[in-house]
DNA sequence: ACCTAAACCTGGGCGC
DNA sequence: TGCGCCCAGGTTTAGG
């Protein structure tokens, strides 16, 4: 489910609960989305959370637990009540509701007895302890200097292959996935299937600005959560990027800039937005 | 090298 | 009501 900046709000939500806290224990559920000896983060102190492309990295001194999310992976907190000695949920609109519940995959408890929930309903997502971050065999980040023109150039003129689909995989470019890519193409005014290769300077320019620019507005609007099942955030909540939304999931709508309709078609099995006006083939 | 389809899973929505 | 199909924010693998 989460992209870039999907991964990025739940990072900046774990920094400020979690960093400190020793873990005390993890409650395996399904053995399938937790790879490796549990033993080796127990007891260990979390002295830091990276996010790398869709991945999210729990540091510790001498190894890491990565976190890939998939399709419908969540990471709730919840803090222990001392009070009434129970887990206090916060806000009514909160459909995750009771924990654990029947997509909950891992249970992680810290020595405060805070508990981090790992829910997956498809359980495409795992979690992994690794020795180093090396082999993670990841382009850059898209928002960081190594994002450069040149770069980007680079490696769109290797490929004719469509380019929505270059933009979104992972050794060419970090965090970029079907939502983002197909909003940073009708910014740019680029037809999704348009050969890598054949944009111009003037529409790489134009792209690379536009990638940037939807993944700003994504983690400034803390993610986006457009079906119930989507993203939460580590409270439960949902992100608010959807409402921004220019053409995905807009089939049959106005184009926000012209009077274009919004079509949808199949690029690499993945649905896939664009006006037909502004991004002509 | 390219490209597609299938696989991994579960559930919601739709047409009949 | 129910069945069958298609769809879903990701990635890997198999096969042509």
């Amino acid at each position: 489910m989460p992209e870039l900046p999907e991964v990025e709000t739940i990072k900046r939500g774990l920094e400020k609960k979690i960093v400190g806290l020793t873990i005390k224990s993890v409650e395996v559920f399904t053995s399938k989305s937790f790879q490796g000896d549990k033993g080796k983060i127990i007891p260990k102190k979390i002295i830091g959370i990276i996010r790398r492309a869709k991945i999210l990295i729990i540091e510790f001194r001498d190894n890491y637990l990565l976190v890939h999310l998939k399709m419908t992976g969540q990471l709730i907190f919840r803090k222990f009540s001392m009070t009434n000695n129970q887990f206090s949920i916060k806000t009514k609109r909160y459909d995750v509701g009771e924990l654990p519940n029947k997509y909950t995959r891992v249970i992680i408890e810290f020595n405060n007895k805070d508990k981090l929930y790992f829910n997956d309903l498809r359980k495409f997502g795992w979690m992994k302890i690794v020795k180093n971050l090396d082999n993670l065999k990841l382009g850059p980040e898209p928002l960081e200097k190594e994002f450069t023109f040149e770069y980007f150039k680079k490696m769109l003129k290797k490929s004719r292959r469509p380019i929505k689909i270059i933009i979104m995989d992972q050794q060419n470019l970090s965090g970029v996935g079907n939502i983002y890519a197909t909003e940073a193409l009708f910014y740019a005014q680029i037809y999704p299937g348009k050969p890598a290769n054949s944009l111009s300077d003037i529409e790489i320019l134009r792209l690379r600005k536009s990638i940037i620019k939807v993944l700003k507005m994504g983690i400034a609007n803390l993610g986006s959560s457009s079906k119930d099942e989507a993203f939460r955030d580590i409270e439960g909540n949902k992100g608010s990027m959807q409402k921004h939304f220019a053409v995905y999931e807009r089939e049959g709508l106005d184009c926000p800039g012209c009077k274009g309709k919004i079509k949808k078609i199949k690029l690499g099995g993945r649905g896939t937005y664009f006006c037909v006006n502004c991004q002509k083939q």
